[in-house]
DNA sequence: CGAGCACTTGAAAGGGGTCAAGATGTGTGG
DNA sequence: CCACACATCTTGACCCCTTTCAAGTGCTCG
């Protein structure tokens, strides 16, 4: 039933939702006791992927839900000719494929950017929580709307921001989100000037430019494939970041 | 409890659910009849808002959740300098508000371009929606998850997609959403080019220049404050445009 | 009848795109 | 262990799509 297997990550076999490490961190919201018990019998085992791994695609029909342990992604959608926009990421405690579950068929595709272990529920068992546990499905409907407040927010940056401001956007919103669900707790994003550049609607070259005039600037550094913050205060200044709420969030 | 003006549309006294139009039209999923009893209760009177008015603020506290029974609106932020993004429409049968309700602070504001009625419902009664009908609490994540698809979409659009495929994506995208919503029977779309510009990130001169150039290939016609779509298979086939989903949907 | 809004158009400037070529680094197969 | 393919990041040059600035035309409205 559950499929394990480890990609570098702390070994995980199945883990109980008992013990689930996100219930510890106080940035989420932990459950009620028969809340724990019946997510432990919805949640059907755990997925490990591995980076560059493509989770989900776009018209597929999957059975299932997915949560994020541990590990990040992007999701994304393709023009025809190949041309790539990143909508958002994906990190533990967010919700992979509840838009296919409702909805039918995927909209979108999801590819890990790390390795990744998922837990994985059974989209027809989803509207058994919504009988059962009103509170659960309350919180399902929450996370579909930070979902969409982080989609406007990217809307903006996307449409709006000049590019600098974009790059320093988009970095000072990914260390934001990775510290707080403890995808990592240094000041550190691995990730590609591709992936920024097909995130923010800019080309690579224009991407490396930019990051290169951030850089000169002591406000990050790009080092061996990756990205490190080191101002991120005036990061967020000069991207006219406003704090998120410091509410405890729910999670499944 | 109702307040009702009419602003030019059918007039409509604190409209009972029973006699909502919107339960005739065939995209829309119709109650059941003990759902019906509910959110006859559930809702707290009509509102009328004139063309232009701000129905709510970014930032706002407001206890009210609304739903679009006629006339349409604009979700928007503000970066600091002025700079304005349009971030999605609301139609009828679309929510206002939802996210202030569930995550407290408005994080959008939104204006309407038509005179509009809204059905009123008070937030603090939204949780007993989930406890005592699950079917029409999976139905506003349903509603959440799709607009979460729009605003996908719409990045795509902003991130991705020229000018002349932008302009032309999103006349098609508010001609399908109108239709079916039953906003409008007509071809045309009563909208200024700032609208367009601010919701593709594109700057009003070139926007004119964009539509300008639609027109003279005959597809569009820009008359007297608004636009007819004069041929829609073009536009879309132009925009890269791909059929939504037909399955019925929801609405509160 | 002036003020203001929405729409046009032209010209000039610039931000960002495309092309090209090169430097590194890394994983694969021979 | 080397060779080669491939991915990622850099940089420079050139060009064009968009922006900005400006000026002008209707139209509506107080």
């Amino acid at each position: 039933m559950s499929k394990v297997r480890d990609n570098g990550n702390p070994a995980v076999r199945s883990l109980p939702c008992t013990q689930c490490p996100l219930r510890r961190r106080k940035t989420f919201r932990d459950f009620e006791a028969d809340e724990l018990d019946f997510v432990g019998r919805f949640k059907k085992g755990d997925l490990a992927i591995k980076k560059g791994a493509t989770v989900l695609v776009e018209g597929a029909h999957n059975p299932h839900l997915y949560t994020v342990l541990s590990g990040w992604a992007f999701r994304y959608k393709l023009l025809d000719d190949g041309r790539r926009q990143i909508v958002n990421f994906a990190m533990p405690g967010d919700l992979i494929g509840l838009q296919g579950s409702l909805m039918g068929e995927m909209q979108h595709s999801v590819e890990a950017l790390s390795p990744m272990v998922l837990c994985v529920f059974e989209k027809a068992e989803l509207f058994s929580l919504y009988e059962r546990f009103p509170a659960l499905a309350y919180d399902l409907t929450w996370m579909a709307s930070r979902e969409e407040c982080m989609l406007d927010e990217n809307l903006l940056t996307v449409g709006r921001r000049t590019a600098l401001e974009k790059v320093a956007y988009l970095l000072v919103f990914l260390l934001e989100r990775a510290q707080q669900s403890g995808l990592t707790g240094k000041r550190t994003l691995s990730i590609t000037q591709q992936h920024v550049a097909d995130t923010l609607g800019i080309s690579v070259v224009h991407t490396n430019k930019t990051i290169a005039k951030l850089a000169k600037r002591g406000l990050i550094a790009w080092e061996d494939g990756g990205c490190r913050i080191v101002n991120p205060e005036a990061l967020a200044e000069l991207a006219g970041w406003s704090a998120g709420s410091s509410v405890k969030r729910p999670f499944l």
